[in-house]
DNA sequence: CCGGTCATCTTTGCATACAAAATAAGTTTG
DNA sequence: CAAACTTATTTTGTATGCAAAGATGACCGG
């Protein structure tokens, strides 16, 4: 990792700058609505405004944060409708993305997804649910990968990027987390089988399982004072 | 036009420049591939280097144009395989947007989509080619909306656009003219069917046959010698 | 005590200036 | 004559400065 800023000094500024803010507004550091101080974020990161305001502009066209005229920019906050709007385009790529991976994958990607999939029931029979979730990720965008589609993997990031905000405070629902690695279960036989119809089929499943899932959590963050309070430590 | 401009001096002058330079690419008045001289265009355009690297800074995230680390941004120059790939993306992004447009379209919206077909019907009797084409993409562009998902909506905007510069070369072959129509009808009746499975299956064939249109027209031209030199006047 | 207006301060937006990298050209040398 | 090195010029990248728009708060009037 340092060696590779070592080696690529040349890693343009703003593109950097533009990382580290995609980082930190995924990783929730900057929260949903906050205004980003253009003065305060140079010194954080150590930058002059110019590459700063080239990062965030860049970040503007990509979805993540919204520009306000004359008064800056602020971190997008999806409201539930553009959670779902967002989680419906997305099911229509990681469908697509499926049941082109069916027609594509070689025998070396499947027996690597094979093998993550494994890894994941691990995870998931340990309940440890960062690495589900690193492993879940990784799986997902092997399959996208799979579809050898560069348009279709850019496209899907981008749009994948504006949940991944939300994902950040997750808590999976027993009965959900099952049916999920059920789904994915699916997935790896579809692959195999080389089947588009089933491929797409589990995928449209999937995603809308995962939509219900964080609209459940939002509803309960947004509205966490008229519900009983933490009722048992689950 | 003007009276919005003159109305809203507000509009910030980085997004005019992106808007303009959108222009500029879609219009091949900037060629693909071609250089953009920041300091050329800032004369050119009235503005200083500044809105003028940001609005570029946006095009690049948009994938209109490519970064070049300490050496500018050039015009994205698409690959046939990149083509290949962009269709299939905007394939699976028409298609479910007729999906989900034969299921929330209202009655008004159907009326002035069935009303631009036949204007288009007009236009393509009178080989009117240009009318063709603002009609044609006029419909697609309303189906899109109909389907009631602005995050759709965006997608398919930004991917479609890098398909625009393309287009300006273009010269239908009567043929495939016709087969367009044709599916334009299908569409339709698709459409007041409430017809989703349909409008999928003929959105799909219609997105495949125009995609083998641009790569005819992409061959041809990236090859002119070998093939002769303008037989007859079409 | 509340609402409104004016002034101050902060923040954004744009332009200019300077530094570093790349390109081009000219010269020199094999 | 060609290739390579060196220098000059152009071009990009970053920082800073200045002007305009916005936000904040105090003061005044009702």
């Amino acid at each position: 990792m340092t060696a590779e800023i070592i080696s690529i000094p040349r890693a343009a500024l703003h593109e950097q700058v533009a990382h580290r803010l995609r980082q930190m507004l995924v990783e929730n550091r900057i929260a949903p609505g906050a205004k980003l101080n253009e003065r305060a974020l140079s010194e954080v990161l150590n930058v002059s405004r110019t590459p700063l305001r080239e990062a965030i502009k860049m970040l503007a066209a990509e979805g993540l944060v919204e520009l306000l005229p004359n008064r800056g920019a602020i971190a997008v906050q999806l409201t539930e409708a553009d959670v779902l709007n967002t989680f419906e385009v997305m099911a229509g790529l990681e469908a697509q993305s499926g049941e082109l991976a069916t027609q594509r994958i070689t025998e070396a990607e499947l027996t690597e997804i094979t093998a993550m999939h494994f890894e994941m029931l691990a995870a998931y029979t340990r309940r440890d649910l960062p690495t589900y979730y690193r492993l879940n990720s990784a799986i997902h965008s092997a399959i996208n990968v799979a579809a050898k589609n560069a348009v279709l993997t850019s496209t899907y990031k981008q749009v994948n990027a504006r949940l991944q905000a939300l994902r950040f405070r997750s808590n999976q629902d027993e009965e959900k987390w099952k049916s999920a690695v059920q789904e994915h279960e699916l997935m790896i036989n579809a692959l195999q089988a080389r089947d588009p119809v089933a491929m797409r089929q589990v995928l449209m499943l999937h995603l809308n399982n995962k939509r219900d899932v964080v609209v459940a959590q939002l509803r309960a963050a947004d509205a966490p004072h008229s519900a009983a309070l933490q009722v048992g430590k689950s």
